[in-house]
DNA sequence: GTTTATGCAAAAGTTTTGCAAACTA
DNA sequence: TAGTTTGCAAAACTTTTGCATAAAC
């Protein structure tokens, strides 16, 4: 089984970019923190490690692996871009209270064409309340 | 049947809301527009008529007319904020090269619960390729 | 007359940009 | 060495906020 980094890596040499240290850095920190980041959490982590990173580096790092299809951007009421780094097709649950985002499996839509329009892929997110915060939980 | 226009003030009556001037102008312009605006689109359009309308009143009163329902809030990839004042669930089809939004009609998915987490909410947007801009038309 | 909303301008917050210096291949 | 990328700081944008003034009830 070849390793998600590698796979990764030799995807972005293949295509000519430089495997310079913060792109190494941050593709490390996606794959071992598959989640939902915000480029300020991302940069937040790194920074405890890597003081030196750049906030323009990290737009510029995560506009690229989206652009090469290893990032999704979800687009939240009332919040900044997120980022997920799981692969395959899943839907969102967004907890309205707590903000909490969480992934729902799902069966891929095969729709390909509607009223004359190709769709190339679809977004679904589920809002409303979370078990715990419906529980009275903080979180 | 009932005025549309008549509804809307009759429930911010009810709510205790003011109905002050700017708002009704900005109910007006939305129910005879039903589209997807952002604030800004909205506040130019208005400014042609009135040009003391503020940014700041256009925000509170689509804050509060989204609270109260009326408008429903579109997060779409790379923009602003759009708010869709057409009624009833529907999808949208966005194209990724001209960023025209299209309503796509569609049965509301009757989910109420996913792994314990209460849905109020659903969202689905198609992106892909618009027919026109398929065609190689400028839009 | 009291309450609520408006308009202005400044602030806040996220993302982008320009450019010299540093790094990669 | 040639060509990219980085980091910094400033800029660009959208949205929010605070407060005195004005409008609505």
């Amino acid at each position: 089984m070849i390793d998600e980094f590698e796979k990764v890596i030799s995807r972005l040499r293949k295509k000519g970019y430089v495997l310079s240290m913060p792109r190494m850095v941050i593709i490390k920190y996606l794959l071992s923190n598959k989640n939902h980041h915000t480029a300020e959490s991302i940069h937040k982590a790194i920074s405890k490690d890597y003081p030196s990173i750049s906030v323009a580096t990290i737009y510029n790092t995560l506009k690229l692996l989206t652009k090469e299809g290893f990032l999704k951007q979800l687009f939240i009421e009332g919040e900044k871009v997120f980022y997920d780094s799981t692969p395959g097709f899943h839907s969102h649950f967004i907890c309205r209270i707590c903000g909490k985002i969480k992934d729902v499996s799902e069966k891929p839509k095969k729709i390909c064409k509607i009223n004359g329009d190709r769709v190339e892929e679809v977004y679904v997110y589920y809002y409303g309340l979370c078990e715990e915060c419906k529980k009275g939980r903080k979180n």
